[in-house]
DNA sequence: TGCAAAATAGAACGATCGTTCTTTTTTGTG
DNA sequence: CACAAAAAAGAACGATCGTTCTATTTTGCA
C-alpha cells in the first residue's frame, strides 16, 4: 500500500469563471471576496447559523439585497465561508507542514500548526468546531461542506501518522486511527477549556497531551539507525501550575 | 490539604416557594416542570439558542404566553433548562459513582458513567457541549449558569483522581488537572466524531484512550502500598488493535 | 360552594429574518 | 463616448421572534 502526499484537496471552489480568459478580477468577484471574508469574521464569533445578511451588509456598508445577490441563498453564502475557512485552513496548518520530512517531523509540524490556530481562534473561534455543534442535527448542503472539509484534514492527518509508522518511527502495534482520535480530542479539549472556561493553560496542556501520546507510541526501548534516542518520557516534569 | 466528598452542588435551584409549607406541587409548578422538560430535549437537539418558546408552545400544547409566564424571560428559561440538565447529568454520572470507593475505583466509574450518557447523546446532543459553542462569545447570565454548571462537574471529577493520587494509585508525579484534561479530550472528540462524523467507532476510542492514560499514570510495577517508589512511568505496551 | 388568586389564552407590538422584485448606479468594453 | 451588461440599492413580502397587555379559565382554600 502506498501513501501519497497529496495536497489537501477536497471541495475545492471553482474561482475563476469557467469561460473567461486571463482577465483580472472583475468587480463582483472581488466585492464577493470582501464580503466571504467579513463573513468569515463573524462566522467564526457567532457561529454560521449566526451568519445573518442584515448584519453582513452593514459591515460591508452595502444593501441586504446587494450582499444577497452574490450567493443566492443564506446557505450558499454559509458554504462560501466555509470553503473559505477551509483553504486558509490548509494554507496556515497543512501546507507549511508538509515541507518537514515525512513521519514524525511532519506529524509535530502539523500538530504544531494546529495548535497555533487553537491558540489564535481562542479569540476569534473556529468554525469547524462550532460549525459541527450546530449542524450535527441539521442535514443538508451545509453539514456536507462542513463535514467533507473536517474529514478532508483529519484524513491528512492520521496519514501523515501512518506514514510515522512507515518511517518506523513509532511502535508497529500502534493505532494511528486511535492516536489521531486522541490527539484530536486534545485540540477540543484545548478550544473548550480556554474559549468557554477561560483557563489560560489550556493550550499548553495540549501540548503536554501530544507529548505523552508520542512518548507512548515511540518504541519504547533502544532504537537502530533511528534519529532520537533517549525515548524515556517524562524526562522533564509537568512544568507548570 | 483536604479534599471532601462533598457532592455537586453549584447553582442548585430553590425548588418549592420559599414561604409555602409542605404542599404537594401546585399545578404552576407541575405544569412548569412538564415545559422544562420539553425544552431540555428540545434544546439537547438545535441548541439553547435554538429554543424558541413558539415552538415550546406547540410541543406542550399551550399558548407562547403560556408558556412564557412561567419564566418571565427567554433567558430565565433557558438557564431553567441549564439547571434541569444539571440535576440529570449529577443523578446518573455524579451520584451513582459516589457508591464506588475513593480513588481509581470511583474514577472509573465516574469516567464510565460521563461514557455512557456521551452515547446516549449521540442521538439526543449534549448542551454542556453545544452550550459551550454557543455561548463562548455571549458573557450573560446563561453562560454563567452554563460555566459554573461545567465548572462544577469538572472539578468533582479533578477532585475524584486527586483522591486516586491520594489513596497512593496513581504516580505521584502525575498532574490530575492534566490527566483531567486529557480525559475531557476523549469525551468532547467521542461527542464530535459519533454525533457529527458519524463515526461509529468514537465511543469505543474514547474508552481506548482512557485506559492508555490510566497505564501510563499507574504505578507500573510492583504495589507495596508505599506511595514513592519506582515513578518510572511506560511498562506495560499499548493493549489493543 | 363561593371567590380571590393563580394559571392560561388571545391578540397585538416592533424587530429581524431570508427572499423577491423593480429600479438605479456602476462597470467594462466595442 | 456610448451602451449593454453587471452590480448594487431600495422597497416590500410573509414569517417568526420575544415580549406586553388584557381577558378568560382554572385552581385551591375559607
Amino acid at each position: 500500500m502506498t501513501t501519497s502526499d497529496s495536497p489537501l484537496t477536497p471541495v475545492r471552489t471553482p474561482l475563476r469563471p469557467p469561460s473567461r480568459g486571463g482577465q483580472a478580477l472583475h468587480k463582483g468577484q472581488q466585492t464577493k471576496q470582501t464580503i466571504v471574508d467579513a463573513a468569515l469574521g463573524l462566522a467564526a464569533q457567532i457561529g454560521l447559523e449566526g451568519l445573518s445578511i442584515g448584519a453582513l451588509a452593514e459591515v460591508t456598508h452595502m444593501s441586504k439585497s446587494g450582499v444577497f445577490a452574490h450567493f443566492g441563498s443564506r446557505e450558499e453564502l454559509q458554504i462560501s465561508v466555509i470553503r473559505e475557512y477551509y483553504a486558509r485552513f490548509a494554507d496556515e496548518v497543512f501546507s507549511p507542514a508538509m515541507d518537514e520530512a515525512r513521519g514524525l517531523p511532519r506529524v509535530r509540524a502539523l500538530f504544531g500548526n494546529w495548535m497555533k490556530r487553537v491558540a489564535f481562534e481562542i479569540q476569534s473561534g473556529c468554525i469547524f468546531i462550532s460549525g459541527a455543534v450546530e449542524f450535527d442535527d441539521r442535514p443538508g448542503p451545509v453539514r456536507d461542506a462542513l463535514a467533507s472539509s473536517v474529514q478532508a484534514w483529519l484524513a491528512a492527518f492520521h496519514r501523515a501518522i501512518v506514514q510515522a509508522k512507515e518511517e518506523g518511527q513509532i511502535s508497529p502495534d500502534t493505532d494511528e486511527a486511535q492516536m489521531a482520535f486522541e490527539i484530536h480530542g486534545l485540540i477540543l479539549s484545548a478550544h473548550y477549556e480556554a474559549r468557554f472556561l477561560n483557563n489560560p493553560g489550556a493550550t499548553q496542556r495540549a501540548t503536554t497531551g501530544f507529548e505523552h501520546i508520542l512518548a507512548r507510541c515511540r518504541y519504547p526501548i533502544s532504537k537502530a539507525s533511528s534519529p532520537e534516542l533517549t525515548p524515556s518520557p517524562q524526562s522533564k516534569p509537568n512544568s507548570q501550575e
